[in-house]
RNA sequence: GCGCCCUUAGCUCAGUGGUAGAGCGUUCCCUUGACAUGGGAAAGGCCAGAAGUUCAAUCCUUCUAGGGCGCACCA
């Protein structure tokens, strides 16, 4: 026995030792692995944000990713675990000006190449330190296909699906109303709003014959009509009508309109119609638009008033450029004084839309963008996005894990609405359409002619990775594509199903016909042991590369996987990790006990297993049975739990206690070579069920055990249960 | 308003149509030659409540209570 093997376990050495052997065997990449016949099995990673380091979150898809690849490539699969990198678009934005405001600077005064240069050196960067966690975890991805999301490829594939989309139809540019965040200055998509309650004043103000309640009442300014309900008896000799209100800029005419939308119980049955600055009020201004004037924005993108459409107007610059906060209070005050204020409602809840990332107020705004057409038929096919969203997973093509997730899924589809996707922010791939005059050009390449002028905006990042699986694989020419497409499963975080998943779904089956992955599987988010949160602001995150440090990477990895259900967040803590370390030295120890003891290999004519032992064995073929079960309906946390006992409270705890009388006997004896041959069946066994969960202990071991035939444990075969 | 989920040992969670399991924690014993990051033993649960289906329910159905979450609307 080599000096090093001893006690106890010291997974700091051994890991890196370990995977450097893996990555160099070249065995990580599904072409090196037998032969042709062999099915493949493929995941493509969820790429992570190359904006940071990877925390206790990514540590959990590696560690289920891992288990699946090293799992089916035992299975004599050709394992694709294809690794991959996320520009992410508006998060790294987001991080990144949390960088640029510590320095002093801000990326508003920062030119456009500049800028994307500096972010493009930091995405780098980060990059490579990602690249270095994920192999400290154990991580067997095959590196030679890492992709990233800014890749030239990658851009031609979200390029060419954008011209897609547009020749049919589906991608098109509309002034609309859209979420704007005044403090990042880019709009955001309807997933990206965080709704939240609040209470508010509402204001029940005069309007000449007519009160009604509000509760933002700075945008005032901005209304063009005022909407009752058609049947609503009391108002409904108005509609239709002009009505004289006298406002702070004075007296004004406005006209009453009938439209159901308005609720005759809320309030007074009376509503005021700001187009501008109200996604509702847009709505009704889209139906009215012969009736009433268009929409008069009064707040501009930094939500401060502006009101130099009625500058000259008496008390107008009174208000211009307040913030909107600002300029409530001051009209509720002057409108008071002028008697124009019926009552307030101090205890009015009500929710608002929030910016998902800095809780900012969102400010609707009427703005040019790119939107994708939701629910609109696809040329002949007669079926939407949503439509083949919804269809592939109706057929079943898709399996949902857990499978309540699959009615929040369609829970969801079934309230779509049309997809924002420009960004005002640099750091993303910029939207390849072109202007000039009335004339829109959507191409890969540049115009050609005079007076182009590209959009400025960039993609939701999402569009981009909802491409993914099939742009990572090279789509459409590549015999990746061809030999790994549909992939098998996708594992990612089901905070992120609406986001990213069905968006995969449908723009995989949209693209390339065929859905992008059989199983969806959703994991939880990793909660402390207290069940809150992990996150830098309590102080509660464990980072996975110190305990991994501290307690060995399969330690980790355990308390990772065990009481891991798909769709329920995992409880861990410091103490869980620990206890997989003691079952990682636990093993290393019966480990060391079995090598010593069996340093000549059983003479096999003397084997003979008694009743007893035998009974021993078909224990551990129905484990064997009970592990490849669980494997196979992806219960990977009954697995490793199944595992654990077996191996501490039955072949630690009986097997090998049982063995060490007869170790005592002779050598060549029917006892002692019985009990070697038996103990090694266990030991071989069990550490190639364990590999998926802790790859490198268990590698280390078969290292020491294989004296004669050294192969890697990481390629060798499943037991056969 | 529409929808999803949870309630099992002190804590965190598994689980099964035939009256329950794990880890951690607690108590007691044991430094025996793989292992004190250990071994052995033990305490601890009418599986939220009620009704129904069934020969049989913690597991299926309905309702109730408490908790969590998603979506939509909100003047």
């Amino acid at each position: 026995m080599p000096s090093e093997f001893e006690k106890p376990y010291d997974p700091k050495t051994v890991e890196p030792e370990i995977y450097k052997k893996w990555e160099e065997s070249g065995f990580f990449n599904p072409d090196k692995l037998s032969s042709k016949k062999s099915k493949p099995f493929t995941i493509i990673m969820p790429p992570p944000n190359a904006n940071g380091a990877l925390h206790i979150g990514h540590a959990v898809f590696v560690t289920l990713q891992d288990i699946m690849t090293r799992y089916q490539r035992m299975r004599g699969k050709k394992a694709l675990w294809l690794p991959g990198a996320d520009h992410a678009g508006f998060e790294t934005q987001v991080v990144y000006d949390k960088k640029l405001e510590k320095e002093g600077r801000s990326r508003f005064k920062i030119p456009r190449d500049e800028l994307w240069k500096e972010m493009w050196d930091f995405t780098e960067e980060n990059k490579k330190v990602m690249e270095n966690q994920l192999r400290k975890l154990g991580a067997s991805c095959d590196w030679s296909r890492e992709k990233f999301t800014l890749n030239p490829d990658i851009i031609e594939t979200v390029y060419d699906t954008f011209k897609k989309l547009y020749d049919d139809g589906l991608a098109y540019r509309d002034n609309r109303i859209v979420n704007w965040c005044t403090k990042h200055q880019t709009t955001l998509s309807d997933v990206e709003v965080k709704y939240i309650e609040k209470k508010d004043p509402l204001y029940y103000i005069k309007y000449g014959p007519v009160t009604l309640a509000t509760v933002r009442l700075e945008t005032k300014f901005g209304d063009t009509a005022v909407a009752v309900h058609p049947k609503d008896k009391r108002y409904k000799n108005l509609i239709g009508k002009e009505i004289e209100i006298k406002t702070l800029l004075g007296p004004t005419k406005i006209k009453v309109i009938g439209d159901e939308i308005v609720d005759p119980e809320f309030g007074t049955g009376v509503v005021k119609v700001t187009p501008a600055h109200d996604p509702n009020d847009f709505e009704i201004w889209k139906k009215h638009k012969d009736e009433i004037p268009g929409p008069r924005s009064v707040i501009d993108q930094y939500g401060r008033m502006d009101l130099s459409a009625f500058i000259d107007r008496e008390n107008a610059k009174k208000y211009h450029g307040l913030k909107v906060m600002e300029a409530r209070k001051l009209i509720e005050e002057d409108m008071q004084k002028e008697g124009l204020m019926e009552k307030i409602d101090q205890e009015y809840t009500h929710t608002v839309a929030t910016c998902y990332k800095c809780g900012a107020i969102l400010e609707p705004r009427i703005l040019p963008q790119w939107f994708i057409a939701m629910t609109k038929p696809i040329g002949k096919t007669k079926k939407s996005l949503r439509d083949l969203g919804v269809e592939t997973v109706k057929k079943g093509e898709i399996k949902f894990l857990p499978s309540r997730m699959e009615k929040i899924y369609m829970h969801w589809m079934k309230n779509l609405r049309d997809w924002n996707i420009s960004r005002q922010i640099v750091w993303g791939i910029r939207i390849p359409a072109w202007y000039r005059g009335k004339e829109i050009y959507v191409g890969k390449e540049n115009p050609s002619g005079e007076g182009w002028e590209q959009d400025r905006d960039v993609f939701d990042t999402w569009f981009s990775s909802g491409q993914w699986p099939f742009a990572a694989l090279g789509y459409p020419g590549s015999k990746d594509f061809k030999n790994f497409y549909p992939t098998d499963v996708m594992e990612t975080g089901w905070d992120i199903l609406f986001f990213w998943v069905a968006r995969m779904v449908m723009l995989g089956k949209y693209r390339t016909g065929k859905m992008p992955f059989r199983t969806i599987y959703l994991h939880g988010l990793v909660r402390d042991k207290d069940r809150q949160k992990m996150s830098k602001s309590k102080g509660n995150v464990i980072d996975p590369l110190g305990v991994s440090e501290l307690y060995g990477t399969d330690a980790v990895r355990m308390a990772l996987i065990i009481g891991n259900t798909p769709g329920n967040d995992v409880v861990i803590s410091e103490e869980k990790i620990r206890g997989y370390r003691n079952f990682a030295n636990k093993i290393w120890n019966a480990s060391r006990f079995v090598i010593t003891h069996t340093k000549t290999p059983p003479e096999k004519n003397k084997v003979k297993y008694a009743s007893k032992d035998k009974e021993m064995l078909k224990k551990l073929s129905n484990t064997s049975k009970d592990v490849t079960k669980h494997m196979e309906q992806c219960r990977f946390y009954q697995a490793a739990e199944t595992l654990y006992h077996f191996f501490w409270h039955f072949y630690a705890d009986k097997v090998i206690e049982e063995m060490k009388e007869r170790l005592t006997f002779e050598d060549g004896t029917a006892e002692k070579e019985t009990a070697k041959a038996l103990l090694l069946e266990f030991h071989f066994t069990l550490m190639k069920l364990l590999h998926p969960f802790m790859p490198f202990i268990t590698e280390r071991v078969w290292q020491e055990l294989n004296l004669n035939n050294r192969t890697l444990l990481m390629i060798e075969t499943w037991p056969q249960p």
